[in-house]
DNA sequence: CGGCATCCAGGGAGATACTG
DNA sequence: CAGTATCTCCCTGGATGCCG
């Protein structure tokens, strides 16, 4: 087991763990930092996005995502799976099926993660130009 | 400058790094992953959030984010500015002020980033719960 | 098919020292 | 103050192989 191990700090939540308690504004502590990194996180907002509304197996997310290794989509479910954002169906059949749905409060989740999709979208052109902008005047500098 | 080095693609947006087209749900190309990876970044989105609506020093964002290293902030900063997301205001005096802040389209952001923000706050209860559960039961079984 | 175990490379990220 | 420049370490994440 060298997955990543989630801090599995004990409920009731504190920082132990941490030299120095974290300031974020001055109003969050650790425990919105340590969520907040683990759902902004490059592939679970992927997977979140997809599950919308429907159930997906693990090939069929595995295919959908394409680029990601089994390794991190195992591991992505799993801290999913484990702050109950999504749940986990092992059907007892062979070959196996395994399939993945958002729960409740994983799509209480969604509709904030598509918001960031749809933003993306939406300015991806206005980005593009700002890099190519920011870069020309870069290579100009040097 | 050993920084993180940008992709650096010229504008009009391709693929030619990857070894076969990204799916993401049939719909996107490496491109939103591209941008979407950036702004959902662990720094990225605090940065993000705590530049509503006001003006901060490089000094002033490293004590509120504590705990992100100079090179860090310094590297997010960048790529948020060169992605249009930020301004980078240099004043000429002694010793050196640099203000950052949203740029209009960091703005347009900014909402969206705030609702996720707002959202782990929200449920971080009912995360943590999930997750004692979660954990408690792994232990069981083990 | 779904996933865990192992091995291993690359780069993300910290600590420190130095400049304008 | 606001960075840059190194050097280094470790974790992330890829590749492969095996099992239920």
């Amino acid at each position: 087991m060298d997955m990543e191990e989630g801090t599995s700090d004990s409920p009731g939540h504190r920082c132990d763990t941490d030299p120095d308690p974290w300031q974020w504004d001055r109003r969050e502590d650790c425990e919105v930092r340590q969520i907040l990194d683990r759902i902004a996180d490059k592939w679970s907002l992927l997977v979140i996005a997809l599950l919308q509304g429907r159930t997906l197996r693990f090939t069929e997310l595995k295919r959908q995502i394409d680029g990601i290794s089994q390794r991190m989509l195992t591991s992505t479910l799993r801290q999913l799976e484990r702050d109950g954002l999504i749940e986990r169906t092992v059907h007892p059949v062979v070959p196996p099926r395994v399939d993945y749905a958002l729960t409740p409060l994983g799509s209480t989740l969604h509709s904030t993660v598509q918001a960031l999709v749809t933003w993306t979208e939406l300015n991806q052109n206005e980005i593009a130009a700002a890099r190519a902008r920011y870069d020309s005047a870069a290579t100009s500098r040097a």
